[in-house]
DNA sequence: AGAGTGTACCGTACATTGTACGGCTCAGGT
DNA sequence: ACCTGAGCCGTACAATGTACGGTACACTCT
């Protein structure tokens, strides 16, 4: 970040904004909630590396600094457009509870966290650590453990089994944000770039040879279309970790 | 990022560097290679968000402007360092295939990447897309393809699960990075943090209710001392992941 | 009604960033 | 001895987050 260097933190006061209500206008109109919904959209349109003071303040038309009468800084900023984002994930706190089974459950849980991810790819640029307390954040958690609870799991593996899920489903939202991103700030699509790079690529990798690498990146490209698909590797992982989960939840309930 | 926007990449050039020598000196002794390392000193020791053009001059005794001579902009510097920590993973291209059966070589895999990325957390923020094709991840792709030929998975489905082992590792090591980096930028222990808002928090939350998350949450906690315990996800998570890879390979290997 | 006070608002200034531009300097060929 | 090209780098500029101090408005109290 340039500038000068981000102010002392404050953990508490952090928090305290978390939670607040967020709507109480100046004299105005600016709101808290506003402000967040500004950048929000901001971040959505051009990405947060994009994102500035000075954009958010254009937007609602006040100048740069009214903002900070509302938000300490742009880092907390940044941490309530994340809790804020994880609002309406889902209808109630007993809607992943409600589907029929653990693994619906957990599958369920993935989707709906991969949407938001995707429809907000700068949430991957958020440092998350800080905001692990916010209100939406809180509850998430909370809605998100309930259908585990009741097969046999320990309260450790609960919360292992669900994080486990949940850096899958981050781990390869990040990586198509990424993607898109690349794509967006080169101007290329991904098979322009690849005919781009061709000819520089067997010139420069003659002379050493990849046996299996050769093979099996071929393969890849020609089933996908593109080095990389998304979905594919959602769904592959998914099944996958929800295998791996069957075991021990089998195992512990037969224990019992 | 500050300052003018960064200049057009030409992925071809990009390419050509990566796949350079970088020996060759200039009249003040400047090399592609120096240059690198000083970057990479730099990021291990403040992180890449502190990183700066004009860092890594000052720690080589060359003018800003001399890096550009031999590296087109920060951006290829970093691409350039991204390559270069991988280039000492592994002894020989069949180190990982050498172990005793999949299993092991996977997990032998996790561990040396987990080892890079916690000795080199500015990785997290490398932007990977455009390094994919540099010679040392190159060489890391085909070295760790290599155990999982042979097993009768095809050649999709090897490349599957080969990064659905990387992403894990990765999203772990993410998120302790992060931990870390809080904690140095706040100058707060895990700890002295949490006494720091507790108070605060107990206030804020009074009135909402979260039984499986606060069960849960103080189960983590007192087991680990700690709200996250990288090791702890870093193992569930691998054993999780191939006690479901082991399911389809033997019936891969049970229709054949 | 008038005075006083606190808070919302914001203009200006500054440190810091990546890098474009153009000049200087030196090694090596002729 | 001179020319040429490449390495080197000082200066300048646009953009950033935000500290600081001033201005103006909404309210309370007399």
């Amino acid at each position: 970040m340039a500038g000068r260097k981000a102010a002392a933190p404050d953990p508490a006061r952090s928090l305290a904004l978390l939670w607040g209500a967020h709507t109480k206008p100046g004299r105005s109109g600016l709101t808290v909630r506003a402000i967040v919904d500004a950048a929000i959209e901001v971040a959505d349109a051009v990405g947060l590396e994009a994102l500035s003071m000075r954009t958010v303040a254009e937007r609602l038309k006040v100048g740069t600094m009214s903002l900070y009468t509302h938000v300490p800084g742009k880092g907390e900023l940044t941490d309530l457009m994340f809790d804020r984002v994880y609002g309406d994930l889902y209808a109630d706190a007993d809607e992943p509870a409600r589907q029929p089974g653990w693994r619906a459950a957990l599958e369920f849980i993935a989707h709906r966290n991969w949407e938001v991810l995707t429809a907000h790819p700068w949430i991957h640029e958020v440092p998350t650590m800080r905001t692990a307390l916010g209100p939406n954040i809180t509850r998430k958690y909370e809605t998100e453990l309930r259908p585990l609870d009741g097969l046999g799991l320990t309260d450790v593996e609960m919360d292992s089994a669900l994080s486990l899920v949940l850096t899958h489903v981050q781990g390869i939202a990040r990586a198509g944000a990424e993607q898109l991103r690349t794509q967006r700030d080169s101007g290329l699509t991904d098979e322009e770039w690849w005919r781009q790079i061709s000819p520089t690529l067997t010139t420069v990798m003659s002379g050493t040879h990849f046996p299996t690498a050769g093979r099996v990146g071929t393969a890849v490209g020609e089933h996908f279309q593109s080095a990389l698909d998304p979905t594919h590797h959602l769904t592959f992982g998914l099944t996958t970790i929800l295998n791996g989960l069957s075991q021990l939840i089998e195992q512990r309930s037969a224990v019992q």
